[in-house]
DNA sequence: GATGAATGAGCATTCATTCAT
DNA sequence: CATGAATGAATGCTCATTCAT
């Protein structure tokens, strides 16, 4: 029967293609409105076995959830680490995060839509525990700055809103299809706004 | 529709009644895990009267969603108009937009994470007229203070994405219970921010 | 549509014939290996309709069994107080138990068979109830002779056991279809043997 | 099978664990609520093994029945072959009844709720062999005290059902944990009842 | 207007069983 | 012998919606 088992994928192979799929439905339709049976019909695999790997829908909800933000956290602090000067850092990861976004509708969508959702004590505590080493490590590069006085020294809440509000606006104006100029234009001007509400002239 | 309710004096105290609740559990639990017998319980009132005062789930969440757009925006352009300096007005409306999701989460809650949603073709239009009237009526105050200056001329959706991004954020921040200072301190620390990011010096 | 009503029963009878319906399947296939589906389709009526009515299986299987438990008991305790003689009072209640087993067979089936179960606490406690009532009414009877010595003292599980033990070992083997002479020899005989168990020489 | 299981030497430890977790969710769970994944879970056996050894469900909850019946009618038979009196025998057996019952709850609980059940026609058979190996051989015991007038004559079922039906209520009262006096006393009281019935005074 | 009853369509989940390794 | 992976077939239950009264 090797033959048979040339149509199905090697397990990791398998359990990221039923991922991918379930992104693309739960972005697109909802979780809620989401069937595990579409998922096994457009994963090529029957739901038992959806089952079999992650548990149950809203368990893998989470795997795809914990995937996407890992994927974006990285490419975050990358961007922002790449640089040194405060203002290109900041223009870096507002760059990042509306390119992101743009390339990976999906993923935005799910990430920004579902955040609080059906999160149960376990993945909660994990959810938690990324989110701190995220914004721990985006700690390290600010504070510097901040210290220095390039960066303007802001209540943590509304530092953290001036850089991430506006990009999720955007974003979410751009999913929806909604923006009304170049993306490019759009992305400059953000990326200078918000250095002028957190930084200080050179 | 006006007149209609008035000749039939029928019952807008039920359908208040039914609104409310539905805020509630729409709010609290998502409008795909609310059961409209649930609603129905917990008005007091039987499910099928709710059908003949909404016609449906998706009209009654639609309905329950304009009836708080329609609050929110009221006060927004209360809170600008009543102003006529620049910074005032942005400064009018952070304040405003912060204390009332704090004086409604369940609202706020509601019209925030729902946006994009079930609404189907009858619903967007009015929704979308409802929209433009906002925005138009914000665009009459704004454009002054960008035509002599006071305001910085940027993309509109940059412009929109800059005032009302960080206020989402931390609105989003709130509801969580996650905001790691005192709000008053935030508010003011928030509309300084981005009146540097939207203004010029006076 | 009076016609289509027509059709249908009405309320009473409908849920008394989704009763019946369960009973033959409880009884004849076991509660767990019948689909409340089957039940549907035998008793003409959906599978939702159930659920409003019953509010699911296991409430279905406890509404059954009431029943049934009912039924028995009131005929035993007739037949009991319909006589004044010890011997006749033991008689008659040894002949009514086999005859109520050979004349309700599913009702034996499931009653006998189901017992512990499902029987979640508040139907455990209605349950408990009827039995004590049904317990205190036997007594009543049996008592006097017990007094007077026309019945022996004995251990209260014991006598309850000489008593309703054969008859129940009787009815298992006749629903297996196992008796090997005929009924009316046996229930004669066993009447008799119990009675000198638990009676006196007149 | 003996022959077999020598020359493999085939972890007949596997196996007997197997049983042994088997019976205890089988008897306290019942069978078609037990999932065999639990049974290998509990057991430290993949699911697959149990299929290996024991072919299927029906066949393991087959295989735990006739284990558990052996036992019980073995015991029996002897604890009447050891005496040679009438009265003392049928004392003998009483309290090996229920002193089996309280040593073995688990056992008793699963034959005796288990009877009539799955059992397909090939196992049904090898019971059927037992069952009458088992009879044949009480009926050796009592036919001379029959005979001989210590005994009396009564319809097969009758005996049988006097002798075991008082039994095994008790045994369901006591596993249901409704004994309301002292097992031994009532062993006593039971078994000079029994002999009441069917023996004749010496 | 108000409501109890009825229902079709759907859905998450379970589970016994098989099979390639 | 042992097992992880895979699956088809069920199944209990929910729910939005309709309708006769």
């Amino acid at each position: 029967m090797k033959t048979l088992n040339a149509i199905h994928h090697s397990t990791p192979a398998r359990k990221k293609q039923i991922l991918e799929v379930a992104l693309q439905h739960f972005a697109r339709r909802g979780i809620e409105a989401t069937a595990v049976e579409e998922l096994g019909r457009d994963a090529g695999i029957s739901v038992s076995s959806i089952y079999h790997h992650f548990g149950g829908k809203d368990q893998l909800a989470a795997a795809v959830y914990f995937e996407g933000i890992l994927r974006f956290q990285e490419g975050y602090v990358q961007a922002l680490e790449a640089k040194a000067d405060a203002q290109d850092g900041i223009t870096s990861i507002v760059f990042y995060h509306l390119d992101w976004v743009a390339a990976n509708p999906d993923w935005a969508r799910y990430l920004f839509d579902t955040r609080r959702k059906i999160f149960a004590a376990p993945q909660e505590q994990e959810l938690e525990a990324l989110n701190q080493a995220f914004y721990a490590r985006l700690a390290r590069w600010f504070q510097p700055h901040i210290k220095n006085g390039k960066l303007r020294m802001l209540p943590f809440d509304t530092f953290s809103a001036m850089l991430v509000g506006p990009c999720q606006e955007l974003a979410r104006t751009y999913l929806r299809g909604g923006l009304a100029e170049d993306m490019d234009k759009i992305k400059q001007a953000t990326a200078e706004a918000i250095w002028r509400a957190l930084g200080r002239a050179r």
